[in-house]
DNA sequence: GCGATATGTGTTATATTATTACATATCGAA
DNA sequence: TTCGATATGTAATAATATAACACATATCGC
């Protein structure tokens, strides 16, 4: 079922778009059919949107693809259903570009840790439990109770690296 | 010297504020000198203004600083200083508040991991090598070259963390 | 010193990101 | 079915950040 996701935190550049936003949205329906969460139209579409784009996508960007028919809608709209995804981990906030992105593992606890390339703006998760555990030592031992990291780690992706010096 | 630094990433609550301002302009005043940069009267303001907050402040929070005599200033002029002062190390910039705030060892490379208290706003500044190695040694695994690391930690502080079950 | 050039600052306007406040609609349970 | 909670629509505005251009000041070669 998860056949297609790349070895590496990197989507391959070649993987198959269409079948990981599929698996998203059912990845989604599906946990919140069993934590009684309403994954309503609304927020089935912006998450459709986040994944759609595949890579760090702005709120008002969402906003005019949401555009595209007759109807316009308003930012508050979008902010609440992107609120309601990141909540619950469907979506993450990409802080340092003020932007959102599709959570590739939705489903167990975790911090979001990007890899975010300077070059073609690809996000890769890390989401490594020997970073987080050290942090939350290191934290500790300063006398701070950690409830939530932000690690956003700038640089360049193996292919855009790779280009650099050709 | 810096006999009044704080044992933990945490200033002490009653630590000497008037000293460490001082202590901070200096040293971004001979830091500036001897790399040729130029500490003009308005980034010296600036770092002055960010110090006095002593923890995150807002651009438009200095602007509002800087209007207390009878001249207003414009946001670039506060921008500008402040893209010098984050560029030099001097001021970091904490992505997920979209403040600023002093940096408390100008001097060497460091990255910015930061413990930011929920309750109090203080932030202590961790700056561990450990943790900034094991990133980079996973983010290269995954084929990354890091360029530069966000880190910020979201939590209680010692002193909040008592006093919440007080 | 003198002029050319780079760097810093002032000023106006505007772009981008996000929230408040309140009205209306829909859902889900008693 | 009606009540309370949750979700959405809508208008206005707040908060954060940058663009573009004019002017001033510093620095360096001569």
């Amino acid at each position: 079922m998860a056949a297609h996701k790349p070895a590496t935190a990197f989507p391959a550049p070649e993987h198959d778009h269409t079948a990981c936003i599929a698996d998203a949205l059912d990845a989604a329906e599906q946990t919140c059919r069993q934590d009684g969460l309403r994954f309503t139209p609304l927020r089935r579409r912006v998450l459709e949107i986040v994944w759609n784009r595949h890579a760090p996508i702005g709120a008002y960007d969402i906003l005019d693809e949401m555009r595209d028919g007759n109807r316009a809608a308003a930012p508050p709209t979008v902010y609440r259903a992107l609120d309601f995804l990141v909540e619950h981990g469907f979506v993450h906030k990409i802080e340092s570009l003020n932007a959102f992105i599709g959570c590739g593992k939705p489903d167990g606890d975790h911090v979001g840790q990007f890899l975010i390339c300077g070059a073609c703006r690809q996000v890769g998760e890390l989401d490594d439990p020997e970073i987080a555990r050290l942090i939350a030592k290191k934290a500790k031992t300063a006398g701070f109770n950690v409830s939530h990291q932000t690690i956003e780690v700038m640089g360049l992706c193996r292919d855009c690296a790779g280009n650099a010096h050709a």
